[in-house]
DNA sequence: CACGATCATGAGTTTCTTTCACAATGCATA
DNA sequence: TATGCATTGTGAAAGAAACTCATGATCGTG
């Protein structure tokens, strides 16, 4: 059968109007051309749309069916337009991020939930689980963010500065580095790593300090969760180092100290990546100025 | 905008098959044709339907939702097709039925739930509120079958002859007719006749017996129940003339009395009209054939 | 880097849809 | 019952859309 969108706007006007030459007038086409078109469907299909016997043209059982049909898909039609028309304005869309930085997960969701309400008609996600391929994965618009530390400087991808973090050391007060001011690269030897559970070149402790000075600590143990990397520490069976503002939480407690690492302490910067044909979407803008926002509001509470 | 089912079953086809050539292959079309079809939308509707970057073609924003809204139209087109191959092939259709007659409810609905079960495709109903005309909503195709006593003998209306009946007198015991073995048109003068609300010229009574015999009671109350009839009957506000069957049910109370109208007994056969080019239709002779076994069943009660 | 697989494009053909003009029909009313 | 008005149906031809064919462009991969 080869019924199309069409009929059903033609068995609805012809309904709504009770008569062909009114729906022709609606529907901006000749009353001739719903004759024939009624004519075609009721061909291809083998059914009677329409009871002739009266003038007035009513609708058959199958008419009825069809009409049935109409009602049902013909809203879902217009709202397909509209969510179009809302794409194309720029009102509407995807917004779907890839965290490459595990601890962003905290002051990712406040963000998230501010933007979600700002853009009810934006379709908005965290991808975790391809953290590995982030980029890639952008490139492909499997995501349309990526929250990272590591501008790539790619072509077609942008990356946008969203704020500066200190990774900052952090260990159980039982521990011997307790004792010390600031921690140097030697002083992991004898450690047990607590990291996030990827590959060390993304993570910034080596990347700033441990590969550059060749130091290996004593284990590492992987963890996926900030809260049970802060568990383990706590609890010395291990040290890790996080993002100032997650450590931050935890500085009043007694079971822990913080320290920076190396006298100046490092310096790491957070990027929104996006592709370059996107960044200057309004829902884009203002989501990393959200994100800005929120960095600030973090490092007030210091 | 202009998008069809058949552009629905385009995307799902590509989205299922995962390429256009294989999409193309599934439709009995050419690789081309998809192609193009799928630039038409994107003009039409200002949006990218697919992520081209990566070749195995892949759905975008836009894409899913439009793939989203044919997951659930075409099920619908689908169930709709199979709707109209039941009416071509006879399994479905539709049952209005209009009736003449007050008191054929009671028979009427076991017959339509017996019947029901043989047809579940088929679209039952009972149309009260027209049987001042019912044989016009017949021919208006307002009603498939009429319930009635009256041939008219109409051209394209046949009558199918279903169960004879006999309209028989009910009154209180506490009546004064109580005390006759027999109902004569002489009887009613001094008596209120409770009847159904329609016009004399269709209540049997009258037809066959008090227009002849130009008797007229002394009163007329109307009631649309059978049961208020009855209640109003047994309380000797009234008394009335119910068929047979209805009658069969009170014969047992104490409070009623039920006599042969004339000695002979009146006699009037019940038919099913139809639009003669339908009454061949499986389900109709069906339903004319359950309407008769009823009417035994009805019979043998007594 | 070449190959196979995949998608895009343009011209030409086919198919479908619409229009135009008018015929047929039904309904009301003079 | 004739007459006019309003409605739907029909056939030919114009117009629009969809499709095919042949070929070009692009991508991923061994």
């Amino acid at each position: 059968m080869h019924i199309e969108i069409r009929h059903l706007r033609t068995i609805k006007a012809i309904h709504d109007t009770g008569g062909l030459a009114r729906a022709a007038d609606m529907l901006n086409i000749t009353q001739s051309a719903l004759s024939h078109q009624i004519k075609g469907i009721e061909e291809q299909a083998q059914v009677e749309l329409f009871v002739r016997r009266s003038k007035p043209l009513k609708l058959s059982a199958a008419g009825m069916k069809l009409l049935a049909a109409a009602e049902s898909i013909l809203p879902q039609m217009a709202e397909l337009e509209a969510e179009f028309s809302g794409l194309l304005s720029g009102r509407a869309g995807r917004l779907f991020i890839a965290i490459e930085c595990h601890a962003c997960f905290e002051w990712l969701l406040p963000v998230l939930e501010q933007f979600r309400k700002a853009w009810p008609e934006v379709d908005v996600d965290i991808r975790l689980g391809l953290s590995f391929d982030a980029m890639n994965a952008l490139r492909r618009e499997e995501v349309d963010l990526v929250i990272s530390s590591d501008p790539d400087d790619e072509a077609d991808i942008e990356f946008t500065p969203l704020f500066d973090y200190e990774p900052v050391f952090v260990a159980s007060s039982a521990n011997v580095l307790a004792q010390k001011e600031v921690i140097e690269a030697e002083d992991f030897r004898g450690q047990t790593l607590i990291t996030y559970p990827v590959d060390r070149s993304r993570l910034d402790i080596y990347k700033l300090l441990l590969s550059p000075a060749r130091v290996e600590p004593a284990a590492i143990r992987q963890v996926e969760l900030t809260a049970v990397v802060l568990m383990l520490v706590a609890s010395n069976r291990g040290v890790a180092v996080l993002p100032d503002w997650v450590v931050r939480e935890v500085r009043r407690s007694s079971d822990f100290i913080t320290r920076r690492i190396t006298s100046s302490g490092l310096t790491r910067r957070m990027f929104a990546a996006t592709r370059d044909d996107e960044k200057t979407r309004p829902y884009m803008a203002h989501f990393i100025r959200l994100a800005r926002q929120e960095a600030v509001k973090l490092q007030r509470g210091a």
